[in-house]
RNA sequence: GCUGGUGUGGCGGAACUGGCAGACGCCCGGGACUUAAAAUCCCGUUCUGGCAACAGAGUACCGGUUCGAUUCCGGUCACCAGCACCA
């Protein structure tokens, strides 16, 4: 008999629902446990099995540690602002924040329909102004502390969603959205200074437990090295050119110089006359600035530049004059935007130096530098470096590095790869920056009795060209008095990034009400940090690392009450559509979490879900598997409905230990994510119990339903009730085993000649080794094959194996 | 190019700290029940040879350490992800 799973599920759902089964209440006495998952994006697409792996998993987590008695925060919310809906609203005519209510609805039934136990009490929308009231609030904290900016600089900018994006919305010169190649735009924009916090990012992932990956790969967003900056000189100007390398060793090896096409010593010195072929380095730098990232990258192996007619450099160490050139293999926003070039031991100066006919020096001896830059630092010696000569590279960095400081040319400097976050976007559908612009004052911001600043309603918010925002077409909006001086002064009308409202949701979990405050400090303090935080591998150098930023900083400020927002991270990978595609809408590959609920239920899909494969990894989905999830549920069903008390369970034979083995199994696999093989250890008991019947007295049935009640909630509680067990599955406590009840009195023994197996005797558990060892050469088989040998060893492994070794 | 990861039956995937490879599930084959089918229950199911007992091979590939290697070491190949002229 199959089970009524619609009828169960939606009765559950209900039922927990109306008695706040899941709410979750301030109690100091008691073990708090903040689980998170990454609240979604309310995509006009609807809930997709993308979301369904993480929150399942964290919702299986979560049911678990409640029924262990802790205090368990699991919060959901909307993170409602951004661009889809921006889109489909300008497309369709209506309002985005229509469109967004619309989404949530849907969102919040199909998340009910899988029966997360979600305290669905403090849900918080990122676009709901008493929210961004906070989002803002933070902001002008940031203001006032210098951390937020305005500068005119180059940035990403992509000309479909006619909107600026931060470097890590552009990674590979497209944008990340649409897939567009993103050009650089001269802009004023407002920026986040992440970059002064980079030490202490990096820093601090020594101090969390987050998953190798994401460390790592946060470790190499942020990019620390270790250098030193050196000073040259330039005779013809007197200016000073100021290089940061992470090879000073390699100083005496120096044969040229190059600097960025944005350099801006350039522009002075086509300005005033210093460049004799200004014609030449002016079409240079023009076509470089027309080029896209993407083109930038594409052409990365042909090195072009132009040479300054006019400008050399003075080698600090030996007095040699070189020459200079501008080329677009500098980077502008890296160090100091110019290098000092040494082709015999850097890949991409010697490859430059081959096209423009250069000469190369060997300095560290070990390679041929005629055919290729000898780059390893581990090996070498120093050669052709005056008072170098002779040292390892690592004793020649520090000495040259000495040399500097000495006599005033350079020092030692560490640079970041990381860098200040754009933090404006030329839309209608963000969190409005509020702050006004006087002419006398400059930027002012709103004080904190105006907060929220609300988006306006507008006729059009579709996006200008002109990279100007929406909002900017609100003339009595924009106009405003200076907050200062009283003079005529305007708003400012770009908006924030999708990623502000997020920097910070986790804390509003804790006190999501608070008009007084982003959330009262005894809440934070009772709550904070996230105990285990599982999002996607795509976030971690965006989302994870501008909140781990934005809570250090509300950590100076004597908000946040801890440096680091989640003590743990976890990731889970990605669900592939059936053919091992990407699921996506062209591909027709698409799972619909909803389909498959009213096909085959929600406790099936969860189930399946979490039974896929290992949780890390990638796994394509099978409509065929699924079947086998669908079945354990109805035979769990038929054994507790149609063989209650039946004979089966007269027989009983399923012995105590593989109920205490199932239960430690279980446990420890929710907590080592491992939610495959708890399933399997399930099926397993399950199989038992058909095959040996279930003992109820023992609480057999009791204990298979209480595990299963995390990961199949709503069949788990409709048993539960039925066996008459008091109170619900949800909140009963996990079962505990008994130690002792875990092994056997009897052991197999795998016995081995010559290290291949040949047979598996059974011992006693507490037989010693000698005893063991008689009953393998007892055994029939073994007197077998060994007959008219010689043994030579034995190798014994308690409770595992005998492994002889014979001669002849 | 750099960084990280992965490679196991027809398929998804198991395997503690070097100790019985393939748990669990899907597919497939057989049986029971049924007038029949579906569902359900039971059995089998890495490959090769054999009716079978059994024998041999086998964890991407080549080699090494070891009584014993999916696991450790060296090398090769393939795939996935991230970064990418970061000086």
């Amino acid at each position: 008999m199959k089970y009524n799973f619609t009828e169960i599920e939606k009765k559950w759902q209900s039922y927990w629902d109306e008695h706040k089964t899941f709410a979750a209440t301030q109690e100091d006495s008691k073990e708090k446990f903040y689980a998170l998952i990454e609240f979604p994006y309310p995509s006009g697409d609807g809930l997709h099995v993308g979301h369904a792996r993480p929150y399942t998993a964290m919702d299986i987590v979560a049911r678990k540690r409640r029924k262990l008695g802790q205090n368990v925060l699991f919060p959901i919310g909307f993170d409602s602002f951004g661009l889809p809906t921006e889109n489909f609203a300008i497309k369709n005519k209506v309002h985005p924040a229509d469109v967004t209510k619309r989404n949530i609805t849907r969102f919040t039934e199909q998340l009910k329909a899988l029966g997360y136990s979600f305290d669905w009490d403090r849900a918080v929308e990122t676009t709901d102004p008493a929210y961004y009231k906070w989002t803002q609030w933070i902001f002008i904290k940031m203001f006032e502390k210098g951390l937020a900016y305005k500068q005119k600089m180059p940035v990403n900018w992509c000309p479909s969603c006619n909107c600026v994006l931060a470097n890590e919305e552009a990674q590979g010169g497209v944008c990340e959205r649409c897939g567009s190649p993103v050009v650089r735009r001269e802009k004023s924009q407002w920026m986040l200074k992440i970059t002064e916090y980079a030490e202490r990012l990096l820093d601090d992932l020594d101090t969390v437990d987050f998953i190798e990956r994401v460390k790592v790969q946060q470790k190499n967003w942020i990019g620390k090295s270790t250098g030193a900056s050196v000073t040259f000189a330039v005779p013809e100007t007197g200016d000073k050119l100021t290089v940061f390398t992470t090879r000073p060793d390699t100083l005496f090896g120096v044969t040229y110089m190059v600097v960025s096409p944005e350099h801006a010593l350039v522009e002075q010195w086509l300005t005033s006359g210093a460049i004799k072929n200004a014609q030449e380095v002016t079409a240079y730098r023009d076509a470089a600035a027309r080029k896209s990232d993407f083109e930038r990258t594409e052409t990365a192996k042909d090195k072009t530049g132009a040479s300054l007619d006019g400008i050399t450099a003075e080698n600090p160490a030996n007095g040699e004059k070189i020459p200079v050139f501008i080329s677009d293999y500098v980077l502008a926003t890296y160090g100091t935007g110019a290098i000092m070039a040494v082709p015999g031991h850097d890949t991409r100066d010697w490859e430059f130096a081959k096209v423009f006919g250069l000469p190369i020096i060997e300095v560290v001896a070990g390679g041929d530098v005629e055919k290729e830059a000898f780059t390893d630092c581990e090996t070498g010696q120093m050669v052709n470096s005056g008072f170098l000569n002779g040292l390892a590279v690592s004793q020649a960095k520090e000495k040259i590095t000495a040399w500097l400081e000495d006599g005033g040319l350079g020092h030692k400097t560490v640079n970041f790869k990381l860098r200040d976050w754009v933090f404006a976007r030329q839309r209608y559908w963000g969190e409005p920056i509020p702050m006004v612009y006087c002419e006398h004052c400059g930027y002012v911001p709103l004080p904190e009795s105006e907060l929220p600043l609300v988006l306006p309603q507008v006729e059009n918010y579709e996006p200008t060209t002109t990279g100007e925002s929406p909002l900017s077409k609100m003339t009595d909006w924009v106009n405003v008095k200076c907050l200062k001086c009283g003079h005529a002064a305007k708003r400012e009308t770009d908006t924030m990034p999708q990623w502000a409202g997020s920097s910070w949701y986790f804390l509003r979990y804790a006190d999501p009400k608070n008009s007084e405050a982003l959330a009262s400090k005894e809440a934070l303090d009772y709550w904070t940090p996230v105990d285990w935080y599982n999002g996607g591998m795509e976030h971690t150098t965006l989302h994870l690392l501008y909140s781990r930023f934005w809570h250090k900083f509300l950590y100076d400020i004597g908000v946040a009450p801890t440096a680091e927002p989640y003590k743990k991270r976890t990731s889970h990978g990605m669900i592939l559509g059936a053919d091992g595609q990407k699921m996506s809408k062209s591909r027709g590959n698409v799972v619909n979490p909803g389909e498959v609920i009213a096909e085959t239920g929600a406790d099936t899909l969860r189930l399946y879900i979490m039974f896929i494969g290992d949780f890390e990894k990638t796994a394509p989905w099978s409509p065929d598997a699924v079947k086998g999830c669908r079945r354990l549920l109805d035979r769990i069903w038929n054994l507790t409905e149609t063989r209650r008390g039946g004979d089966d369970f007269a027989l009983s034979k399923t012995h105590e230990k593989s109920v205490n083995r199932t239960i430690k199994k279980v446990g420890e696999d929710i907590e080592a994510m491992k939610f495959n093989t708890a399933i399997a250890a399930l099926m397993s008991l399950v199989n038992e119990f058909y095959g040996q019947g279930a003992d109820p007295s023992r609480g057999d049935i009791r204990t298979l339903l209480s595990l299963l009640s995390p990961f199949a909630p709503h069949i788990a509680e409709e048993l539960w009730q039925i066996q008459g067990f008091s109170g619900l599955a949800s909140t009963a406590p996990w079962p505990e085993y008994d130690e002792t009840m875990l092994s056997d009195n009897d052991i197999p023994i795998a016995v081995q000649i010559g290290g291949k197996l040949k047979t598996t005797i059974t011992v006693a558990a507490d037989a010693d080794e000698q005893a063991v060892i008689a009953a393998v050469l007892s055994d029939e088989k073994i007197t077998r094959l060994a007959e008219g040998k010689e043994l030579v060893r034995t190798i014994y492994v308690p409770g595992r194996l005998v492994n002889l070794i014979f001669k002849g």
